[in-house]
DNA sequence: AGCGCCATGTAATGCGTTACATGATTAT
DNA sequence: ATAATCATGTAACGCATTACATGGCGCT
């Protein structure tokens, strides 16, 4: 029961729906109009993951009739609810920063609505932790390899050198903003 | 026949190859060492990957009883030589930079070594066009709907504008590097 | 002799994508 | 009437992930 991984969509559907009851029809217009989501808006990615979230049982769809249309609309379970914030409250492995900055920043964007304003600062402590280790780290590599490299490798790796630079400004500028209002 | 879609894996290992043929074994430690590549080291991945390429005609293996550990090295085919800079020809359309931008950075760290300079340049004033009217349209939707989003929201959001102001600015460094050059 | 690394693979599973399909409603 | 939009879905397909499996080689 629920031993079955929930997959990078079906936490965004989590969190979408923890903050309102929704369609799927109302989802992929999210998808489709907000420049946030770097999801898929196709109905062949999002109802089949409402569906897999009702088999685990932790959304739950009741068809209105109230409209004449059929909408059949989405609310969390409990048990969805606890899988939603267990995801929220998860480590910020080094790892993360690698190969799934998309899912950190997913997370962090539910954050304060789901754990308020503690739960965001502890977020991005661990965050700005780990960027403080990363980045001297890529701009090492990135400065050892620099003479072996193509231009456009080189390039392309100061690129991905700026992107973690930046990010690592955003979470100081981010706690800055925490920090003044408390 | 080759109607089939190439993934980005795929891609990727048409350009490590393109550059030194390799075995398997080779891909993983590049995947596991580099930083750059966001992909998996997982054999799983890799050696079944490299089978469909091969089934594509794209690349070739030939087992190498040098060395007397089993290693079988791929190679490109002219085939897949000329699918592999039919995917760096592409135009740089505005859908990628939402939800294939990994896909732009991959593609360009190869240019250089694959099409010159020309390319290159070509493929960066195209990249910098996009950003130029992305960055505003995205920092317009920030600006008007701050007000109704939660303080972690908003900061994600703001988080995503930085990133592609950065990679504007990197576009427009990287271009101004090849033009002092030429 | 045994442990760890080199090097290659397979199997089970589940997800996303693309394309297709359906019916009901509002606007012209 | 008919087109566009609302709203929900299904089917085929291929890919990545995780875990498992195998055998040769090097060191101690």
């Amino acid at each position: 029961m629920a031993r079955s991984t929930i997959p990078r969509l079906g936490y965004a559907l989590l969190g979408l729906l923890s903050q309102q009851p929704s369609s799927g029809y109302d989802i992929r217009k999210i998808f489709t109009q907000t420049p946030m989501g770097s999801f898929s808006d196709s109905p062949g990615a999002i109802y089949p993951a409402l569906r897999r979230l009702e088999a685990q049982n932790l959304v739950r769809g009741q068809v209105s009739s109230s409209g004449l249309r059929q909408r059949k609309i989405f609310r969390l379970t409990p048990a969805g609810a606890t899988a939603f914030k267990q995801w929220l409250k998860r480590p910020v492995k080094g790892d993360d920063l690698v190969r799934r900055m998309d899912d950190l920043l997913l997370r962090f964007s539910f954050m304060h609505r789901a754990l308020g304003e503690a739960g965001a600062v502890r977020f991005l402590k661990a965050l700005r932790e780990e960027l403080t280790a990363y980045v001297p780290f890529l701009r090492g590599y990135y400065n050892s390899h620099k003479a072996e490299l193509a231009p456009s490798e080189h390039l392309a790796l100061e690129s991905g050198v700026r992107q973690y630079e930046t990010l690592l400004r955003w979470s100081e500028h981010a706690l800055a903003t925490y920090g003044s209002k408390s």
